[in-house]
DNA sequence: GGCAGTTGATGAAACGTTTCATCGCAGGCA
DNA sequence: TGCCTGCGATGAAACGTTTCATCAACTGCC
């Protein structure tokens, strides 16, 4: 027997059947009120016989609330996000928050789209990474004056509570870390060039291939994997050749590897590895990979207590927090025997 | 400047402002009644100067409907989720719905309070990945009367409709393929038995391994990576030790093949392996895995045309739609000389 | 010029809650 | 007995929309 989509019942009707007041079966609904015993009994007994469930549309139109927490991430095929959105997930359930997530694609058109329907939606408060660039959705969220933070993408806009890693740093141990093993030509693989995240990486790349002496470019992987190989070639070929590759996350590694596989080179002998964002088969490829690690549950953690706290306290001025990022050792860097250079 | 929480401009302000009755701005908005020119142009200039958006709350009440899809997933740990959930978001963003996703983590308890968060909040369709037992979520769906069409896991409750792969039949050719290239002791790991999907599988998995004479064992990945790996030990040293493993999907191809590393195995050498639910790094890893692929685009433009159909006749008899799954090859799989068997 | 028909604006009602001022009533005290 | 207190129950108002019946004014036609 197919469900007929007939009308649910509603609170009147609960009181009517119960032969009370509207307001007193609220009452019992919401514990409010003295509720007296014999009349709750009515009403509990008539909210089971109608197999009534409050409507949480007209609840959040009068409440002016909705205890609905939102968040906005690119994508879930990167680990990370995926991984912050479990995290975040888990914090919800235990403080008695529900959590709606909506993905962006990384395109700002449809992020402003779906976090304008959350806006609406009266979430309570919201959780963003946010796209390139992301002026138009931190307008829609100001505008709206629904709580928010960004995490991962530290951008100049005041008017948020940020959370994020030291990319900068992150990105100078890591280099650092290359060139103590002797490498002396970097590549850097990034996916958008322009995302505050990557200029941050960018800069602490430069910063410390300058201070070793060492030398490094960046390469930007557009679209199709064929490009991104034919590129990857062309470095390879060169005189100075990279001897050791970063990748700015591990969907850019997927490429990279795929493409070295390609161009039959061999990590580590041919060309050592490391990689931003903790890929969950970091440790099965061969070799192992060694990645810089995002401490996502203290980031998710951090987060939420400031959203938290700028539900209750909306003028509070914004905070930045800012966490380390951490280098796990793999075996996808092989040490280097420096020529005698003139550092 | 901290933005203060102020009130949202209502529709009424935007009337007054332009000093039309509350119905006219409302018939503006929505493109009603015969807009006259004059007024419309004020209506839209008081929008413009109050900075009005629509509350969506308000909007879902009146009209009793909400232009949301809600879709509810296990995890998106899993490659073949987050590819679903992606595809899901394409259709929605082309179809002029907002997607808005929940995680149950594979717990009943969190699906259903997830799921009844959305049914209260008037989705207009659900789509649900479910976890196991699904009984209390089905019940909630099917009281709230909310149209919903369940993916992957094909259950018995006959109120719903389902796409699914024929887990069966994908389970029975995988198996043919091992056998076919001469192993006669396989080893099926999974991470769930009790669930529909892997019980469809291990009817395939005897199935096929009863008509070719061949054995096989089924291994369930309870908790802990190093439990796994002893049982893992144990069936690898046994007198008929297995030549060839099957994983159910691709977060317990990953313990396995950790498993495999601690005990000094090789793939394809010491053992063949095949993976179902094909993991993003399958071709990264050596060698790539063979794996059997779901038609996740196919899966989820199936299960839309489902939902929406049922939202516009509600009364329409449940359907079954099942795909058949791909097995894509790799080089996880030696050809086993054959010993004079009595087949 | 009168009338039917059309166009376009109007504002009340409804969606399903919560909240709050009000009110009846019982009990206690003078 | 009469009055005050306070407890519990009550139902109207409000949240911000959309919808619809009504109405005023205008057009075209004879």
């Amino acid at each position: 027997m197919p469900a007929t989509r007939r009308r649910r019942a509603t609170i009147l009707d609960v009181a009517r059947r119960a032969r009370v007041a509207l307001g007193t079966a609220s009452n019992v609904l919401n514990g409010r009120g003295n509720v007296g015993g014999a009349l709750e009994r009515r009403v509990r007994d008539a909210i089971d016989a109608l197999g009534y469930v409050p409507d949480g549309v007209a609840q959040s139109l009068r409440r002016q609330t909705s205890r609905v927490v939102g968040i906005c991430v690119p994508s879930t095929a990167s680990a990370y996000f995926a991984a912050l959105q479990e995290a975040f997930e888990d914090i919800a359930a235990h403080q008695g928050y529900e959590l709606m997530q909506v993905l962006s694609r990384g395109d700002p058109a449809l992020e402003l789209r779906r976090v304008e329907a959350m806006l609406s939606r009266r979430v309570d408060g919201l959780i963003l990474i946010p796209a390139t660039p992301p002026e138009a959705t931190f307008a829609a969220i100001a505008a709206s004056g629904v709580p928010a933070v960004v995490v991962d993408r530290a951008f100049d806009d005041p008017r948020f509570d940020y959370v994020t890693i030291d990319d900068r740093a992150a990105m100078r141990d890591a280099t650092r870390t290359l060139v103590d093993a002797g490498h002396r030509q970097l590549l850097f693989a990034v996916r958008i060039p322009g995302l505050v995240t990557t200029r941050q990486r960018i800069a602490g790349y430069r910063a410390a291939l300058r201070s070793a002496g060492a030398h490094g470019v960046v390469v930007a992987r557009d679209e199709a994997d064929d490009a991104f190989t034919a590129q990857i070639a062309r470095c390879m070929q060169a005189r100075a050749r990279p001897t050791a590759i970063i990748a700015s996350n591990s969907a850019i590694a997927l490429s990279l590897l795929k493409s070295l596989r390609t161009l039959d080179l061999v990590i580590p002998r041919d060309v050592s590895m490391m990689v931003f964002d903790e890929p969950e088969w970091a440790e099965v490829i061969t070799p192992p990979l060694s990645v810089v690690r995002h401490p996502t549950a203290a980031i998710a953690r951090a987060a939420w207590e400031l959203l938290i706290h700028r539900m209750h306290t909306p003028d509070a001025v914004p905070q930045r927090v800012v966490f380390a990022a951490m280098q796990v050792a793999g075996a996808s860097i092989a040490a280097r025997r420096v020529r005698s250079s003139g550092r």
